[in-house]
Parts: structure tokens; sequence; C-alpha cells
DNA sequence: CATTACGTTGACGTTAACGTCAATATTGAT
DNA sequence: ATCAATATTGACGTTAACGTCAACGTAATG
């Protein structure tokens, strides 16, 4: 049976290489919500995983309230019909959103591979032709 | 021969859907250096090719610094060897960076094409045994 | 049991990336 | 020439996403 583990706000701080002010943070603005133990913080892991959503939404320059939006995507109280349309539309957006910047993505590594590439050249021919002259 | 255009700064406006604000700060920024005409700006199409650089940048999630040395990569003054090895340099790690970025792209992708799906199941559940009920 | 480490809630400070005036030229069409 | 549209330079305001105290309670450890 699963160990039902759980975390302290440190141990997930120093999991994920952020401060506890972080973490509170987006407690107040309703990313997360941990039980308590006292007054203290217990988080789940389910908490972990949304942590890990956040992260990784921010590396992709989302913004904290379209991260939430994106954790209802797969944690959602999706009851009637209307709503399941409502999450399968959203679903639909937010992908579309995401090839296009895939797109960019995929431009600007092509744009750094030939920059790359071109300095390379003109780093050889300095060479070459610094060698040329020494063995002149 | 190429028509050598310019633009005003209601021409960039308008074209990126941007404000005139916006432009200016970019310049205070150092990231645009459009000349003049007395006082007013005067953009060459190397300015507009940075602001739609900058644009990308924020659409991948970069800061405007980040995208400042991005466009110094595609438009250096690369002098000795030393110059040009720091540029290779700085290409190499902002792929590697970009290379995460993809990862996390298509990780998040992936999850949204599987939320949808089940969305998408359980909207068809949600009918047929609604059609079940009717038609009994 | 005393101290040190960790936790909590405010409250205010900070930075990036603009928005929003205001006051003042300049330009372009009539 | 004139008159609306567009330009310019300040200067201050705003929002997101935290940082940075302060003042206090709790936990664990030698």
């Amino acid at each position: 049976m699963p160990e039902h583990k759980t975390y302290k706000i440190s141990d997930l701080a120093t999991e994920f290489d952020i401060t506890t002010r972080t973490i509170r943070f987006y407690e107040e603005k309703g990313l997360l919500s941990p039980t308590r133990l006292g007054s203290t913080r217990i988080y789940q892991p389910s908490d972990r995983v949304k942590l890990k959503l956040i992260l990784r939404g921010k590396r992709l320059g989302l913004t904290l309230d379209e991260s939430l939006d994106i954790i209802g995507l797969y944690d959602p109280a999706h009851g009637n019909v209307d709503q399941l349309q409502k999450l399968i539309t959203k679903c639909r957006e937010k992908r579309t959103q995401l090839e296009r910047q895939y797109h960019d993505l995929e431009v600007m590594m092509l744009d750094l591979r030939n920059a790359e590439k071109k300095y390379k050249v003109a780093l050889a021919d300095v060479i070459s032709s610094h060698k040329t002259k020494v063995n002149v």
C-alpha cells in the first residue's frame, strides 16, 4: 500500500529550490490549499504535483492565473454536460496557444543553431588566418 | 534594388498591435535605437525585425533583458577570437534552456490531450446514459 | 530546560513592463 | 493658413510575483 507521505513547507521549498514565502504566496493566490496540523501547513502528494505544475508553467512563461487554470483542467469538479463541454473547449484553446509557442520555439532554436554555426566558421577563419600569418 | 522602407512609430504599433508607449519603452531599455528626423523617430527594417524578435521572446516568456541578449547574438560586433568564443557559448546556453522549455511544452501538450480525451469520454457517457433513461 | 531552528501572520518594499495622463510640438490634409 | 491627428518628453500610477523585515509561537535537541 502506498505510504501516504506528507511534506512540510520547507521540504517542498528545498526540493524545488524556492522560498517558503513563494509557497505561501501561491496559497494566498489559491493555487495550493494544504491542510493544517495546528497552525502548521501539511502538504499532500497532490499539493506537490500542483506545485510541479505551477513551476513548469513558470518555465513556459505562464502567469500564476494561467497555471491555476491548467490545474483546474487536470483536477476538475466536472459534473454536468455544460461543465464538460467548457473543459474540453479550454483544453483545445490552451493547446492552440501552446502550439504557437511550440512553433516559436522551433524557429528560435533554429536561428540559434545557425548563428552558432556562423560564429564557428568565423572563428575557424580567424584562427587559420592567424596561423598563416605566423607561418609565413 | 530593395526599396529601403522606413516606418513611423504608429506603423509598427498598429502592425504588431502594441502601443507606442511600449515601443518607446523598448527604446529606453536599449532594445531599439531608431534614427530621427527632427524629433520624430524613424524605424528601419532592421528595427522592425528586432521588434519581431522581442515579441516572439515575450510569447516564449523571455524577459526584455533576455531578448536583448538574443538580439545581441544575431547582431553582434564580433571582432576577436575571445568575443566569438563567448558568442558560441551563449548560443549553446540559450539553446539548452530552450530545449528544456521544449520538453516542458511537449509534456504539457500531451497532458492536455489526455485530459481532453478523458472529458470527451465522460461526456459521451453522460449523454448515452441520458438517452438510455429517456428511451426506457 | 534553555536555546536554536523552524513555523506563522502581517505589513511594507521591489522590479519588470508597461498604462495613463499632461503639456507641448509637428505634420498633413483641406 | 488652419485645425485635427499624430508626435515628443516627462512624470506618476499599476500589476504580478515575489523579497524582506518584524513580532511572535512551537518544536526538537544537546
